[in-house]
DNA sequence: AAAGGCGCCAACCGCTCACGG
DNA sequence: ACCGTGAGCGGTTGGCGCCTT
């Protein structure tokens, strides 16, 4: 007998998650805490294996997450953590609480490589660049001792920052996270708010972008979008969201978050 | 207005690590 | 010391929306 592959590939749901499932997932871990994944399928009924969950719960629905542009500072801490660090996004998303690994490596890999690559050919021949574009671990000109000096002014100020903002990453946070993307999905669904889940899956991830005053404002509302073969075992019994929101975190909570 | 290309990001895949038996 | 299992990590991909032609 071999290994058995970490999930079940029958029966295993994969794709874009659903609001309901964010839902479930959510309300899980508020009663149990995030940890033991490979329990968590099992126990919320999600047919999602338990990567898939802790991935979700990391990247989009864990308190305290900030997404939308990085500002200067970001785009410089990450640019010196990665000199030091190479890329280790798990350990650099360590620096920055608010980011994940995930969003850190993908905007490393979008707009910081680019970008360092366009100053890169703009100072052509002067110092020796790695594979990524860098500055071989960004030594000649000073030292790692200087780097990690800097580093810890970064991260000093970084958490300053977060502190200002608010001691308590609760739970809440992850509400808030949900309530912005269901934000979007009520935003493109005016007419189809409950149980047509092609529309509401859509719609959702159409609108996962919640940045600070960024969001895909998007006011196309007169398609049905495509739905996708993977949307096909979308069940029929799903509740209304606002509903199942509001009777998970309180009967005013989606207003409040929505509007 | 339509088509194709590009950018972005969520999610998946496969590997390694850590830990308990 | 070895093995099995779950968790975590980094690389890669798929697909949607925007931009350009």
């Amino acid at each position: 007998m071999g290994r058995p592959p970490c999930c079940d590939k029958v029966g295993v749901k994969k794709g874009p998650w659903t609001p309901e499932e964010d839902i479930i997932l959510v309300s899980y871990i508020k009663e149990h805490g995030p940890g033991n994944w490979r329990a968590v399928p099992s126990n919320t009924g999600l047919l999602r294996c338990s990567k898939s969950c802790r991935l979700r719960w990391k990247n989009c629905l864990r308190p305290g997450i900030k997404r939308g542009n990085f500002t200067d500072h970001e785009e410089k801490m990450i640019i010196h953590l990665q000199a030091l660090l190479g890329n280790r996004w798990a350990a650099m998303a360590s620096y920055l609480p608010q980011r994940t690994d995930n969003d850190i490596k993908n905007y490393w890999n979008t707009h910081l490589k680019k970008k360092l690559k366009k100053l890169q050919t703009g100072t052509e021949g002067h110092e020796s660049r790695d594979e990524d574009g860098l500055s071989s671990s960004a030594s000649h000109s000073i030292s790692r001792g200087q780097w990690e000096r800097r580093l810890q002014t970064d991260i000093h100020l970084a958490k300053q920052a977060l502190s200002s903002q608010s001691s308590t990453t609760t739970y809440a946070s992850s509400i808030e996270n949900i309530a912005k993307l269901l934000k979007g999905w009520v935003r493109n669904s005016p007419k189809s708010a409950s149980s047509n889940s092609a529309v509401t899956q859509q719609s959702y991830n159409n609108n996962n972008n919640f940045a600070d005053g960024g969001g895909t404002e998007s006011t196309s509302s007169d398609e049905t979008p495509s739905t996708k073969a993977d949307n096909k075992d979308n069940n029929n019994n799903c509740m209304e969201l606002p509903e199942a929101f509001e009777s998970l975190f309180g009967l005013e909570s989606f207003d409040s978050f929505i509007f």
